[in-house]
DNA sequence: GTGCTTGTTCAAATTTTATTGAACAAACCA
DNA sequence: TGGTTTGTTCAATAAAATTTGAACAAGCAC
């Protein structure tokens, strides 16, 4: 016991304290907690596909933490598993490797449609009652002030479910 | 004293409830405190400008978090001041009025100027001294997949560059 | 000057979110 | 069957973000 290898921990690699700040700071602008940009850019250093324990072990994580963010990074289509023998020895293995997607195209694709797509959506519905409780509106300078604020919102909403299409569409060359 | 109007609070219009859930909900989307959307949306069902003291009163949120939600919107470019006589009585006020500002346009220009530029720039620093740390790597093997890698991630945020400004036009329209 | 109004700042309190860790399930093997 | 490995779940804890509230500043009138 007590081979703790405290020489080859998280943070004694210049260039991968480097590549995890840049990720920690990317999906924290994406509204996602940190450990999912240190598994994923863990991933993104890695030559070989690392396992659910070699990201505990190295990110000194818990096994929550890893198994809870590669779920998210799995359903945003930014990690794949690659079922045994990952390691590249060669033997049989049953455990699960993972290995990041680097194609941005398929990173804002899933980002769009897990993180964006939804809101868009509640927020039609909403908008769309809005309208109705606006047109229920008896004063007739209120209602119509109402349902111009409305029409924007109902605006805004079309713009962005425009925009979202483009936005693959040339991310996508 | 003891003038509480109990009848006119926060919750009790539907349409006020409906829209600043909307508003609620869109901030969060952009990693903005709720207190912001209801400060916003707000704005956004008044037809006349409000002070910060309606927004405290009629939110009921403390002047503070009042005080720094309009400061964030203004920065953003997401609301407007108008000094004076802003409630539309005629008389002289020397206290500020604040108005949304609705056009999708201003909102996304200030969204991305203030929020989104500023990361993209640390990021290309941080990038650029990644590939330093890269080129520095001994190992042939290992340096030509960082020098991939980095290059990679180079590419996403010019992409993510060259996109901001096409948003910003077809948003303009 | 004092007193009143409007608004800002920031440390403390609160609320929300992320992480842990232990219990659990599932798959495999002997 | 029992034992081992791999991974998930979720209540409790820790950490981080937001909100409060009181002190403070600045402007104005008297």
């Amino acid at each position: 016991m007590q081979e703790l290898d405290h020489g080859t921990r998280q943070g004694n690699d210049p260039i991968e304290r480097e590549v995890l700040a840049v990720f920690v700071d990317g999906v924290r602008v994406l509204g996602l907690p940190p450990s999912i940009g240190e598994i994923y850019g863990l991933l993104f250093i890695s030559q070989n596909p690392l396992s659910l324990d070699d990201l505990v072990q190295h990110l000194k994580i818990s096994k929550g933490s890893a198994s809870q963010g590669l779920r998210t990074l799995k359903s945003l289509g930014a990690v794949r598993e690659t079922k045994g023998n990952g390691n590249g020895n060669g033997g049989a293995e049953r455990r699960t490797y993972y290995e990041p997607a680097v194609e941005l195209k398929r990173l804002v694709g899933g980002f769009i449609r897990e993180q964006i797509r939804p809101h868009l959506d509640s927020g039609r519905h909403k908008i769309k009652r809005l309208g109705d409780l606006a047109n229920a509106e008896t004063d007739p300078k209120r209602r119509k002030f109402l349902l111009e604020r409305t029409d924007r919102l109902d605006h805004w909403i079309r713009n962005g479910g425009r925009l979202l299409p483009m936005i693959q569409r040339i991310l996508g060359q």
